[in-house]
DNA sequence: TCTGTCTTACGTGAAACACGTAAATCTGTT
DNA sequence: AACAGATTTACGTGTTTCACGTAAGACAGA
């Protein structure tokens, strides 16, 4: 049995997309919900394996929705319907930590497909998604390869938490007591990420903290 | 019997969209379509009395099929469903011809309401579209966008020096060869930017930095 | 089972930070 | 010219963070 839970900003089309897997044996909707603050809310308490989130627009705020729930719900597997199909937005959402897009080609089939994909551990694009990541990419590049683009996703659930702490000007200190580890832990903890994601200095780790929208500014 | 027919770019909203009104007893699918043209082409035919559009961009191209379509069926009431509520859109669209609009709040028993007063020759329009188009006649809109005295402006130029080398992670020895001075006169600039700027850490001043133009990420 | 990653943590020397002090210089005003 | 205030330079001292290496136990996937 897997759990879903559907996100969209659209009422009508939020009971629309989650009426699409009513008929099926092993899916369960346990969650519907037009409200951001509601979602991430409702996700702490329930378990849910896959979210199909529809996103309209293009948006810094639907993206940071994407990084938001990534953090906070690292095992939470995210799927994003929109018929928006530029590369930027795609990429971008991979990068937030999305692991399936369905484009405007796609149907009921291809969504429960996604479905089963994403619960599996497997990447899952639509045909249109993955011709426009070819065309960019060229060939022989795997889509599991552009989550390892030194994005977001090839970090820990616990390192996202340090880094995202301390971009957020707390010191080493004060994470330690927070997450009651030591203050050499924290530290380790950073090098790892600076070594992972190839980053010089400290600040570098700011400015990858922005651009990744895991702070605000 | 009301004869209904969806139109939606996007297969899976199309799906969705028009599952939502099975279990009724007088509204009866006789068109769910994906693509334009073969919806103008099937409207010839096939006899419908509200037509549920589903528009996802503000374009030239869902504007114009709403015109051909009210050309070329003028009996065809057309409800547009969109996430989308800018004044500009909605407009548009009642001028080119669509008789309801459907917002991000409405829901299915809206759809439904909607589907029966444009049947009765009435037009519909869900609630955050009526305000929008209220507020049109309140208020004269307003965009205060140009604030933020920020203390850039208080910085002395070798502290604004100072703070973009920082920013763009170079060390304080790298600052202090380019500009011939000592390690602890770049610290002490460090310390009178965060005194001046009332930062309380060098995460902070890297903020400030990307925030005010200073580096660009 | 084995392999890899995650999380935890320490050692050490270098660098950066916090906070105070302070002299020489520049700048605008009376 | 004389004075006030900000600027630029710099140091002292103690604390914190960084860089780089090492490493053990937990845990998950092949």
């Amino acid at each position: 049995m897997i759990d879903l839970a559907f996100y969209d900003e659209h009422r009508l089309m939020l009971e629309g997309l989650s009426g699409l897997v009513s008929g099926t044996s092993d899916l369960r909707t346990v969650l519907a919900c037009d409200d951001r603050n509601l979602l991430l809310q409702k996700l702490k308490l329930i378990q849910v394996h896959v979210l199909i989130m529809n996103m309209h627009e293009i948006s810094i705020r639907s993206l940071n929705l994407i990084v938001q729930l990534t953090i906070s719900n690292p095992k939470v597997k995210i799927l994003i319907v929109s018929v928006i199909e530029s590369e930027e937005i795609v990429l971008k959402a991979i990068k937030a930590g999305a692991k399936g897009f369905l484009g405007g080609d796609s149907d009921r089939n291809d969504m429960l497909e996604a479905i089963y994909t994403l619960r599996n551990g497997h990447d899952y694009f639509s045909k249109s998604i993955t011709h426009l990541l070819l065309n960019r990419y060229i060939s022989g590049m795997q889509t599991d390869a552009i989550d390892q683009a030194s994005g977001i996703s090839s970090l820990s659930s616990r390192q996202i938490e340090i880094l995202k702490m301390w971009s957020e000007s707390y010191t080493n200190q004060e994470i330690a007591d927070r997450f009651f580890i030591s203050v050499r832990t924290v530290e380790s903890h950073k090098n790892h990420i600076m070594q992972k994601l190839n980053l010089k200095s400290t600040v570098d780790m700011v400015k990858f903290a922005i651009k990744n929208n895991i702070i605000e500014i």
